[in-house]
RNA sequence: GCCGAAGUAGCUCAGCUGGUAGAGCAACGCUCUCGUAAAGCGUAGGUCGUCGGUUCGAAUCCGAUCUUCGGCUCCA
């Protein structure tokens, strides 16, 4: 049998070799650092026979395969640790995440605190040390029935209930045997360094009816140095938090006060908000949109046409009750578009047409997921409704596209692409199937047509519809929808939507609802963690700061800021009576793009002398040069310099 | 909403096992007139998140509550 190696190479071994003996027979050295092999995109143990021809990749700690084997492994004598100090405890599952891997048990009646996680700690690293090897048990489903039956554990049995006999495993390192399909490395010797990050609860299942296990999250290493430069990274991270900075930088606040969730945009914030609007909406005007604007609350029975209430009742605000009727805070913007729609007889000479608006929105989230401007109870869409015909939705959907990424592009932002697509197991869905199939075919030729680079969620699709979502990480890696594109065939029959065709017959149209930003207090959020608070110049609070060497310089200084301001530009002027270093640092902290420098040679020279932030001094430019070249900056809606 | 953690001056934090609240930065005033990341001196600023309890005495111990943070669930 021959196996192929990732440069390319292949080699013929005899059937039934180990992915160890492979490693083996490359370098010592290899064998000793693999973890586990991948063969054909499936990861395995180095002790497990290879019986075919295949792909084969020996893993090592640097790569990915290889590190979800080693933390997988981590829960496991996470487990075992747990089991020494805790016999009650019950175990569900623990599997590797993207950086580490956690464990769900159920304590009983124990709470664990955070000092718990110390002890655990130094078991781990104890019996790490015992060098325990991870041995595979194949085992009948009635067998393994029987084995958690009598220790006790509940979990593992209902789990074994989901699987079929003959592919049961288990593995056993030291005293601790788990229900696991596997794979592991050889032995604990390799985890070095752990961390237990910390404590949460996690329902079993994921299902909120069912008990809340205890959760613990952990991070593990090869090296005591890996985790040191880790834990350093996740400093770094924090320092882009946009709760930090949003409040070190003036963009906005939450008050108790005023309301949990609740954001109060101070003048640095809205100055930014305000910029991205208008930049969104000179793009819009470009393509055909039309703005419009609509209340902030509406009649109950809006609601209860387009079927949002009582889908949603429980996270939106209770109606409000004036005179006879009820008027419900807008949680969603649709139906006030859809009726201004059918305010009027629409011909498909009017199609598409693209309504838009930064329309605000509240919506009672659990008090348990708002999170600084990420998760809020009120924010603003940046929300469109294009109405069109069947033949036109293709297009539309594809200069949706275009926008969006037109809008990430501007920041140079990462984005994934998810098609959230309907699940049939769940009834959640209104509308005909037929709609359905038909509007998840579009959607995909479309994204396949683009070349998109997408994956495919069942399940998160919106009741009225299959979208297209674009999400990113924060500084922490958590991931976010921002922007998002959804087909709905629904609303327009909620609504009885309808246009005369070319055929003088009264038809239905498709709706798209679409969202580049998705909403501005989310966006901005990712807009300060992505640039770590040093925006671009345009839209900077302040874009320069003029500094006077001395206040011998001032009415130069003022002078200069009165020019810029005349060009357009926010500029501030330094006029404190402190040395110019202080000066310095003082906008440095406060992230302005550039400092302006005006002393004796400045004055004589109608020059001034730039530094950029971060960057450092840039020299002397005349101030007529300058000028240009900040101009052209803020055109070109250029990125920060990349530096330091 | 649930699990865990945290709330002391505008910000960052100290305050050990209960004995009348402290620093740095920021702010304000004065002095210095200064060349690319912190000049010097001084002034002011806190009912220690809130309410209740234990105690001769509570920032410190106990309970409740509010808010924030890390997760879970949810997300039109």
């Amino acid at each position: 049998m021959v196996l192929t190696f990732p440069d390319g190479s292949q080699r013929e071994f005899k059937q039934g070799v180990t992915g160890f003996e492979v490693a083996q027979s490359i370098s010592p050295r290899l064998a000793r650092e693999a973890l586990s092999v991948t063969l054909n995109g499936k990861i395995r143990d180095l002790s497990a026979p290879i019986t075919e021809s295949a792909h084969i990749t020996v893993n090592k700690w640097d790569d990915e395969d290889g590190q979800q084997t080693f933390w997988h492994s981590s829960a496991h004598l996470l487990a075992e640790a747990v089991q020494e100090l805790f016999p009650e405890v019950k175990f569900g599952i623990g599997p590797p995440i993207s950086n580490g891997f956690y464990y769900d048990m159920d304590f009983g009646d124990y709470k664990v605190t955070e000092a718990d996680l110390q002890k655990i700690e130094s078991k781990m690293l104890e019996l790490a040390r015992t060098k325990s090897v991870f041995e595979r048990i194949e085992i009948s489903k009635s067998d393994a029935l029987k084995l958690f039956s009598e220790k006790g554990d509940p979990y593992k049995l209902d789990l074994i209930e989901g699987l079929e006999d003959g592919q049961i495993t288990l593995y056993k390192q030291g005293g601790f045997t788990d229900l696991c399909r596997g794979p592991h490395i050889p032995s604990t010797e390799p985890i070095k360094a752990i961390k237990l990050l910390h404590i949460a609860g996690a329902y079993w299942r994921g299902d909120v009816k069912s008990k809340q296990l205890t959760r613990i999250y952990g991070v593990t290493f090869p090296k005591k140095s890996m985790l040191d430069e880790y834990l350093i990274q996740l400093e770094e991270a924090k320092k882009r938090d946009h709760k930090k900075l949003g409040r070190e930088l003036g963009i906005y606040l939450i008050d108790s006060m005023v309301g949990r969730g609740l954001p109060l945009w101070l003048p640095n914030g809205t100055l930014i908000r305000r910029t991205l609007e208008a930049f969104l909406r000179e793009e819009q005007v470009r393509r055909g949109y039309k703005e419009v604007i609509t209340p902030h609350i509406g009649n109950l029975e809006l609601y209860k046409t387009s079927g949002h209430y009582p889908y949603y009742a429980d996270s939106q605000f209770d109606p409000i009750q004036v005179e006879d009727e009820h008027y419900m805070l807008k949680p969603m913007n649709c139906p006030h578009h859809h009726r201004i729609y059918s305010s009027s007889l629409r011909s498909y000479r009017e199609l598409p047409l693209r309504l838009a608006e930064f329309g605000t929105v509240y919506r009672y989230e659990q008090s348990g997921e708002l999170n600084g401007l990420s998760r809020v109870r009120g924010f603003t869409q940046d929300d469109a409704h294009i109405y069109c015909t069947h033949e036109q939705l293709k297009d539309e959907i594809k200069n949706c596209i275009d926008l969006t990424r037109f809008v990430f592009n501007t920041f140079d932002m990462q984005v994934d692409i998810r098609l959230s697509f309907r699940d049939d197991k769940k009834d959640k869905y209104g509308g005909e199937a037929g709609f359905w199939s038909r509007a998840q075919a579009e959607i995909n030729e479309v994204a396949d047509e683009l070349g998109l680079d997408y994956v495919i969620a069942p399940g998160e699709a919106s009741f009225y519809g299959p979208k297209i979502d674009f999400i990113i990480k924060d500084a922490l890696g958590r991931k976010w929808q921002v922007g998002t594109i959804q087909v709905d065939y629904v609303m327009p029959e909620r609504f009885d939507l309808t246009y005369v065709g070319s055929d003088n017959q009264k038809h239905r149209p498709v709706i798209i609802h679409r969202a580049p930003f998705g909403s501005m207090e989310r966006f901005t959020s990712i807009l300060i963690e992505h640039f770590a608070g040093d925006f671009p110049l345009w839209l900077s609070p302040v874009q320069m700061m003029v500094i006077p060497v001395s206040d011998q310089f001032a009415t130069t200084a003022t002078e200069y800021e009165l020019q810029l301001k005349e060009k357009g530009f926010r500029v501030e002027t330094d006029h404190r009576n402190d040395k110019i270093g202080a000066k310095i640092r003082d906008a440095e902290t406060r992230k302005i793009p550039y400092m302006l420098i005006v002393g004796e040679r400045e004055v004589e020279q109608q020059s001034v002398s730039v530094r950029r932030h971060r960057i450092g001094d840039l020299g002397s430019l005349k101030f007529s040069e300058f000028i240009g070249k900040v101009s052209a900056e803020v055109n070109n809606r250029e990125n920060p310099p990349k530096q330091k």
